[in-house]
RNA sequence: CGGGGAGUAGUUCAGAUGGCUAGAACGCUGCGUUUGGGACGCAGAGGUCGCAGGUUCAAGUCCUGUCUCCCCGACCA
């Protein structure tokens, strides 16, 4: 990492996103508001996500299934609070049908077409989904249920922000429902703690998880936790929540099940989900002022061999290069052979480590000669020359390297980011200075909250050391608290 | 929805007090020379200056209207 502290803010992202994403602008003179292309490289990293993370999900016993991308407006009624928070911020379909322009120049809206009932563009999937879970569930034998779905989904934000906050997005959401209370907290805090386990896996990244204060929890739940964490520039960024929903919906949605007894019960829900954004996170996380640094394990490309060559010894440099190749590949995936002859080389290094490939492999007739290959590291650019028959064993032990290397870097950005702070007059100056995490104590109150976030901008991330037996005195008013939360400034 | 800024080539932008054939860099195409850290030379393609009116002999430039985008807030993963 740079020691220039570069934000992708102050980049205006271009640099680090360029690869994997463009703003749309698909019509003339006018983007789709705050919608991206993901391009190809950005793609492959998303699927690289979905390979890990569906693999994780399915082993908590999660099936995978596709709803409708329609949700009619009655379903977004019925759970008060749900309403609340979404209902003013979605993309609402009204007609069904165009017709040619009298001038014929074109089309416009019939409104003949009008629709009877509105239907929403899915912000999330609640509604629609427990209506029919409602017809699926009858018995206690029913229960647990599981499901997931990877879609896309539309929140029609009043600001967008390029991955971090899209118009449209893609994300997976898991919906399980449960025979107890307490089963169905099991469930919440095991698919958080998934989460975690994913992000410091897959994604190499520490972070913060725990519970959320009420003003940040998610519309309809009981109790809202969240994954965040922190990136170079000391902001927060929340990458996955996971929510106990106890009843609320069960009840309007009419879920119930006859329990041993014959007894109707309503049953306990969850639902969790992580999104495109967490890409977003990876890249804010990783990258350094040459580009992108992507962690091994869901780099689209983890080798890329680079032959250094002439016109006059281009064949021979080119067949041992296959022969590093399939040296490679016999432990080694996703390994990619750069034999372009219109370009320098230089520019294949230059944009390779753009791209944020872990391993870079250089071969020339130098080594060629000598039966090596130059391997260097993208995170740390550090090159060294290894022997040919070791290149399967050095190259995987080196990714291991570079997935624990990014790992540690991302703990200790997130330890030495975050303070303890003792008075509100610390907590001020941390938050005008450096920024980062702090920890303090917090009373609860939502008036402390508010106006903590007023003055400083900073808002709780999530309750820290939950369950533990401590106390102090909030940040804010001074009285007694015995909850320690994480505040900081999030994107 | 509030507060700023901007619309000129594929991209980033320059075009001062109106002036004649609208420019640069990067990118793109062709040819040649190159290739161990973003190559170079030459030749080319590419623009109704966001849109609609107006003022003027003359508008990218001035006036009016309008649309759009970007940045900062409120909302949020």
């Amino acid at each position: 990492m740079s020691d220039k502290g570069i934000t992708p803010r102050e980049k205006n992202y271009s640099q680090w996103y360029l690869d994997i994403i463009e703003r749309a602008e698909l019509a003339e003179n006018s983007s789709v508001r705050g919608c991206m292309v993901i391009k190809p490289y950005g793609y492959a990293i998303w699927e690289k996500i979905q390979e890990g993370l569906d693999r994780m999900i399915k082993e908590s016993g999660a099936k995978n299934v596709y709803f409708p991308l329609f949700i009619p407006k009655s379903f977004l009624s019925k759970e008060a609070s749900h309403i609340k928070g979404f209902a003013k911020e979605c993309a609402v379909v009204t007609h069904h049908r165009l017709r040619d322009t009298e001038d014929g120049k074109g089309v416009e809206v019939d409104p003949e077409s009008k629709l009877e009932e509105e239907l929403i563009i899915r912000p999330t999937s609640e509604t629609i989904m427990y209506d029919t879970f409602s017809r699926w569930i009858t018995s206690w034998r029913d229960l647990p249920l599981k499901i997931n779905q990877w879609a896309n989904i539309v929140r029609w934000e009043k600001r967008t922000r390029p991955f971090l906050r899209t118009t449209e997005f893609l994300w997976q959401e898991g919906h399980t429902v449960h025979l107890t209370h307490k089963e169905s907290k099991e469930e919440v805090l095991d698919r958080l703690n998934m989460y975690v386990e994913f992000g410091r896996q897959y994604l190499a990244m520490d972070m913060y998880f725990g519970k959320k204060s009420d003003s940040e929890k998610f519309a309809g739940a009981v109790d809202t936790y969240g994954v965040e964490a922190m990136m170079q520039d000391g902001k927060a960024l929340q990458f996955g929540t996971s929510h106990d929903l106890g009843q609320n919906f069960s009840k309007v949605f009419h879920i119930q099940y006859a329990d041993k007894k014959g007894e109707l019960k309503y049953p306990w829900q969850t639902s969790w989900g992580v999104s495109t954004r967490m890409i977003g996170a990876l890249v804010m996380t990783h990258s350094d002022d040459d580009g992108l640094v992507l962690p091994p394990s869901i780099a689209p490309i983890k080798v890329v061999i680079v032959p250094i060559f002439k016109d006059s010894n281009r064949e021979k440099v080119l067949r041992y290069t296959k022969d590093v190749y399939k040296e490679v590949s016999k432990k080694v995936e996703d390994v990619e052979i750069d034999e372009r002859d219109f370009v320098s080389v230089g520019f294949k290094f230059n944009e390779w480590e753009k791209k944020g490939v872990p391993i870079r492999i250089e071969i020339g007739e130098k080594e060629m000669n000598e039966g090596s290959l130059v391997v260097v590291r993208r995170d740390t650019l550090e090159r060294k020359s290894i022997k040919f028959g070791n290149a399967s064993d050095e190259v995987i032990s080196l990714l291991e390297q570079i997935q624990n290397s990014l790992y540690e870097k991302s703990k200790e950005l997130l330890v030495s980011k975050t303070h303890r702070v003792k008075n509100y007059e610390e907590f001020k100056e941390l938050f005008e200075k450096n920024k980062g995490f702090a920890l303090a104590y917090w009373c609860g109150s939502e008036e402390c909250e508010e106006n903590i976030k007023y003055e400083t901008k900073a808002t709780t991330r999530c309750l820290h050391r939950e369950g533990k037996s401590i106390s102090g005195e909030c940040i804010y008013c001074k009285n007694k608290s015995t909850e320690e939360w994480i505040f900081g400034k999030s994107y």
